[in-house]
DNA sequence: TCTGGGGTCCTTGTGCTA
DNA sequence: TCTGTAGCACAAGGACCC
């Protein structure tokens, strides 16, 4: 893992605008100006939940995550498409390829994010954004909207400010004024149950929650994460751009489209699952000594079960075998089962591996 | 009634060993 | 030999991210 790290320093946080569909809007120009949703397979009366809406779906309260079902009680009239994962993997390349003539210190998060530390660039920040705004559109077509801070924490909230097509601006002297007054789940890190939690104590925006003492979030979150909730909301992140790592795990799951409880079935599919992780492991090189298995109950209990071996292992069968031994172990008797899923971890480097990627 | 898929990291409980 | 404890590894579950 490469790390850059030093003070004083300048990150950009780069969010593209609604990734998924504008890119699809970008290729099918007669989605333009009515609302779209992407997600699952693209047929809102099936299983899968939203992954991107446009701007025009979202006047409709529909969000990421929510179930596509939902999304059409909603908005009947949204057009609903699959996701086309390589496409848009496509067009990331493109204007990540942009971001890389800017500096090659550079973080990718996930398909449609980076950070970039720009902290020897000496243009304004202002100059870089429009650089990297014109190139995309000029490669893409597509927008984006930028957050310049002293860490990534902060460059983060600050792409978030001014969507779409924004540059925000944050100095350490904005941490009161604009930092503060933000409701706590626009901290990185805090999720739905913690928000619960925070809220339990009557803390609602980020600078309620800097105000508390940091034993009290220690005592209530542990010492690693409410260490980092009371450092976060101060502004404070050290955390370096990671340009370079390694996997940790692969893995592979699959929600029925009917709960499933015919052991066979569900058999099938697990040998299915694994035969695709074998296949990720081998195209990266990879071998491992741990597989976990996962099931998910029709009421959403889930249930995990893993085998470790002393030698890493790669082929299809030890993998499948770990797999359902694993299987073994989980109470199926009557029961319907909603997922099945398989991991594979602690990997090991496989030495003259055939890698494609 | 509804709640995807692919990841990472952390906490907790348990069993082993010194 | 018994008991307590600390450290470690591992399994399982949970929370969070995109």
């Amino acid at each position: 893992m490469a790390q850059h790290k030093s003070f004083g320093r300048r990150i950009l946080h780069i969010d593209m605008d609604a990734f998924f569909a504008s890119v699809e809007e970008n290729r099918k120009p007669e989605l333009k100006g009515k609302p779209v949703v992407i997600g699952g397979m693209g047929d809102p009366s099936k299983r899968g939940v939203v992954s991107t809406a446009n701007y025009e779906a979202r006047k409709y309260g529909i969000s990421s995550a929510m179930p596509l079902r939902t999304a059409y009680k909603l908005c009947p009239r949204a057009i609903f498409l699959p996701v086309d994962y390589k496409a848009y993997l496509a067009v990331s390349r493109y204007f990540k390829a942009v971001l890389l003539n800017i500096t090659t210190i550079m973080e990718d998060v996930g398909i449609d994010e980076a950070y970039l530390d720009i902290s020897e660039n000496r243009d304004t920040d202002e100059k870089i954004s429009e650089k990297i705004k014109t190139g995309i559109y000029e490669k893409t077509g597509l927008t984006c909207s930028i957050g310049i801070a002293p860490n990534k924490l902060l460059a983060k909230i600050a792409s978030d400010m001014n969507k779409p097509d924004g540059l925000t601006i944050f100095s350490g002297e904005d941490i009161e004024n604009r930092l503060w007054p933000l409701p706590i789940r626009k901290l990185y890190g805090i999720g739905p149950k913690t928000e619960e939690h925070l809220k339990a104590l009557n803390i609602a925006t980020i600078g309620q929650l800097a105000a508390l003492p940091p034993e009290v979030l220690v005592a209530r979150f542990g010492p690693s994460y409410g260490h980092y909730l009371h450092e976060a909301s101060r502004g404070i992140d050290e955390s370096p751009i990671i340009t370079s790592w390694e996997p940790k795990s692969f893995s592979r799951e699959i929600t029925f489209q009917v709960d499933e409880k015919n052991w066979q079935a569900i058999a099938r599919t697990l040998a299915e699952l694994t035969k695709e992780v074998v296949s990720d492991l081998a195209e990266k090189g990879y071998a491992a000594r741990n597989v976990i298995l996962k099931i998910r109950y029709s009421d959403f209990r889930t249930v995990t079960r893993a085998c470790s071996i002393d030698q890493a292992v790669g082929k299809e069968e030890e993998i499948r075998r770990m797999a359902f031994s694993c299987l073994k172990r989980v109470d199926l008797s009557g029961k319907k089962i909603r997922l099945v899923g398989v991991r594979v971890g602690r990997l090991e480097k496989i030495k003259n591996a055939i890698s494609g990627v």
